[in-house]
RNA sequence: GGUCCUGUGGCCGAGCGGCUAGGCAGAGCUCUGCAAAAGCUUGUACAGCGGUUCGAAUCCGCUCGGGACCUCCA
C-alpha cells in the first residue's frame, strides 16, 4: 500500500498514515443536529469525509465509517437553563420531536445523495444510544472525575487536567482557557468555569427526557460522540473527523471523556474541515447567511443569479483544499462550471479515440502524479489540475496533435474511472430518459436536412437552422467528420 | 480583551526556501464558408516595510487588512 500522507490536529503536522489493524481502517465523523434544514457547509465537511472514505477504500483499506445523527438535542447555550433544540422547534410547529428529526433526516440524506456521497457504514443516532451514555457517564462519576449536583452530572476539567492533558488537540494553555471564558448565567452548579455537563436534569416542561439514576434528564452535548465511536470502533480507532469548529470544544471534551473513561485517547489522528464563508464570512444557522442545498440548485436565493447542479458544486468543492475556507460566490461557481462541463466533456472524446503505435505523451507520469497529490492530504486541487492535463491530452488526440497506444488509451480511462468517478465521486449529470431520446432523434434529423442545404452552399439556411436550435439550446458545432451537438 | 489562522495575477485557487500549479475570464494564432469547439502561444502574481539566506510568495519581526475560536454550530 502506498504512503498516505495527512495532517493531524493533534499534532499539527502531516503524519504518515498508519492504520491500527491494517487493512481495516475505523473513522468517526461527527453528524448534523437534525432540527432544521442542512446548510452547505455541512455538506462541504461530509463531501470532505466522503473523498477520504473514497480514497481510502480505493487505496484498499476495509473502512468502518461511522457517522451519528444528532437527534436528542441539544441546549442553546452551554449552561443548563437553555432550551433544547429539537423541542423548541417542536412547540413551534406543534409537532413531535421525532417528527421533526425525522423529516430533517430524511432531507439530510436526500441531499447527501444528490451530492453522491456514500452513505456511512454505520449511522447511528443519539437517542439510539442513551444507556451507552449513561453507562459511560456513571463510569466517569465513578473515576472521580465528574459529579452530580441537582440532577445534572458535570465533568470536572480542572480536576482531569491535573493528570492529562486537557487541551491537547488545540495547544491553549488551561490557565488561559479559565481566565478568557466569558461568565454565563446558570454556571451556578459548576464547581469549575470548563466544566460541562454530561448528564442535564430537564424540566417537566421539556420534550425529550429519559429516566436515569439521577432523575429524568437527557444527555450533554459531547457524550454522544463517545458513547457511540467507543460501541462501533472500539476504544482507540484510526481517524475522528469534523468541522473546525467542533475542535475546540466538542473534540476536546471528547477527548477527555474518552480518556477519563477508559484511559485511552480515542484515536490517532483527527481531522478538521475549514469552514464556508460567504462573502468573507462564515457560513452559519445563527448567522443566517446561509443557502439551503435545494436553493443552489434551483438559484432560488437573492444572492444567486442562477442555480448550480449538485455535481457541479461537488466539483466546485474539490477545487478547494479541505483544509482552506472556501469563499462562495456566483463568479467562482461559474468558472467552476465551465471547467466541470469541460472536464467532463473530454471523457466523452476519450471514448472515441483512436490509438497508435506510439505514444507522445507519458500517460503512467500523470497518473502518479495523481495519486502523489491525493497521498498528499487528500489535495484534490492538484488532482484536478493533473487531471486538467489530461484534458489536455486528450483533447490534442482527438485533434491528431499528439499520438497516444492503445495502453495509455485504456490507462486514462482507468484513471479517469479511479480518479474523477471513484475517489472525487462525480458523475456525468442524468440525461437519460426517454424525452431526451426522442429529442436526439429529431435533433439528428434536423441536422441531416441543414448538412443538405450546406451541401448546396446555402450557408443562409444552415445558419438559420444553427441558430434557430441554438435559441431553442441546442448548440451545434461543425467539425470536420460532420457535426456534434449538445443541450 | 485573549488564543490562533490567513492576505497569491481581472476572479477563484494550489504551492510554503531554488524547479510550469490548475480553472475561469482576456489577447493572438491554427482549423473553419462563417461560428462554435479544440489545440498552441501569451500574463513578468505573491498586502506593506525591514531582517535571515548564495537564493524567499515560502523562514523571522513589525505594520495594515480579513477570518475563526473563546457560547450551540460542520
Amino acid at each position: 500500500m502506498q504512503p498516505l500522507f495527512l495532517y493531524n490536529t493533534l499534532t499539527r503536522k502531516k503524519e504518515e498514515f498508519k492504520a491500527l489493524n491494517p487493512p481495516f481502517v475505523g473513522m468517526y465523523v461527527c453528524g448534523p443536529t437534525v432540527y432544521s434544514d442542512v446548510h452547505l457547509g455541512n455538506c462541504r465537511t461530509f463531501m470532505s469525509f466522503d473523498i477520504i472514505y473514497r480514497y481510502l477504500t480505493h487505496l484498499g483499506y476495509k473502512v468502518r465509517y461511522v457517522r451519528n445523527i444528532t437527534d436528542a438535542g441539544h441546549l442553546e447555550s452551554d449552561a443548563d437553563v437553555g432550551e433544547d433544540k429539537i423541542s423548541k422547534k417542536a412547540k413551534l410547529q406543534q409537532l413531535e420531536p421525532m417528527e421533526i428529526v425525522q423529516t430533517y433526516t430524511v432531507d439530510f440524506h436526500n441531499v447527501m445523495k444528490q451530492f453522491n456521497a456514500l452513505p456511512p457504514s454505520i449511522e447511528p443516532t443519539a437517542t439510539g444510544h442513551i444507556l451507552e451514555q449513561q453507562e459511560i457517564t456513571e463510569a466517569i462519576i465513578k473515576k472521580g472525575l465528574a459529579y452530580e449536583v441537582n440532577g445534572t452530572v458535570y465533568f470536572d476539567v480542572e480536576k482531569f487536567a491535573k493528570d492529562h492533558n486537557y487541551t491537547a488537540l488545540t495547544g491553549r494553555k488551561l490557565e488561559e482557557l479559565l481566565e478568557n471564558t466569558r461568565d454565563l448565567d446558570g454556571q451556578g452548579d459548576k464547581r469549575g468555569r470548563l466544566d460541562f455537563a454530561l448528564w442535564i436534569k430537564a424540566k417537566p416542561e421539556h420534550l425529550m427526557q429519559w429516566s436515569s439514576q439521577w432523575g429524568k434528564g437527557f444527555p450533554g452535548w459531547h457524550i454522544e460522540c463517545s458513547a457511540m465511536s467507543t460501541k462501533y470502533l472500539g476504544e482507540q480507532f484510526d481517524i475522528h473527523g469534523g468541522g473546525m469548529d467542533l475542535q475546540p470544544t466538542h473534540h476536546t471534551n471528547e477527548i477527555a471523556q474518552n480518556i477519563a473513561y477508559c484511559g485511552k485517547q480515542p484515536c490517532n489522528y483527527w481531522m478538521h474541515t475549514n469552514m464556508l464563508t460567504v462573502e468573507g464570512q462564515k457560513m452559519s444557522k445563527s448567522l443566517g447567511n446561509s443557502f439551503l442545498p435545494h436553493e443552489l440548485f434551483s438559484g432560488n436565493h437573492p444572492k444567486l443569479n442562477r442555480g448550480y447542479s449538485p455535481m457541479c458544486v461537488r466539483f466546485f468543492m474539490m477545487q478547494t483544499h479541505y483544509r482552506s475556507t472556501l469563499d462562495f460566490s456566483n463568479e467562482a461557481l461559474q468558472a467552476s462550471e465551465k471547467g466541470f462541463e469541460r472536464l467532463m466533456e473530454s471523457y466523452k472524446t476519450l471514448q472515441s479515440l483512436t490509438a497508435s503505435t506510439s505514444s507522445s505523451e507519458d500517460i503512467k507520469a500523470l497518473e502518479a502524479k495523481c495519486y502523489e497529490a491525493m497521498n498528499d492530504d487528500f489535495n484534490t486541487p492538484v488532482l484536478i489540475a493533473n487531471l486538467f492535463e489530461a484534458v489536455r491530452i486528450i483533447n490534442s488526440s482527438n485533434d491528431k496533435k499528439t499520438t497516444l497506444t492503445q495502453a495509455d488509451i485504456d490507462l486514462l480511462k482507468k484513471m479517469y474511472q479511479n480518479f474523477l468517478f471513484d475517489v472525487m465521486g462525480l458523475k456525468l449529470e442524468d440525461e437519460n430518459n426517454k424525452t431526451t431520446e426522442v429529442l436526439g432523434k429529431v435533433v439528428e434529423m434536423v441536422l441531416d436536412i441543414r448538412n443538405k442545404a450546406k451541401a448546396d452552399k446555402n450557408f443562409a439556411l444552415s445558419d438559420e437552422v444553427r441558430n434557430k436550435l441554438a435559441a431553442a439550446g441546442v448548440e451545434v458545432k461543425d467539425g470536420k467528420e460532420g457535426s456534434t451537438w449538445k443541450i
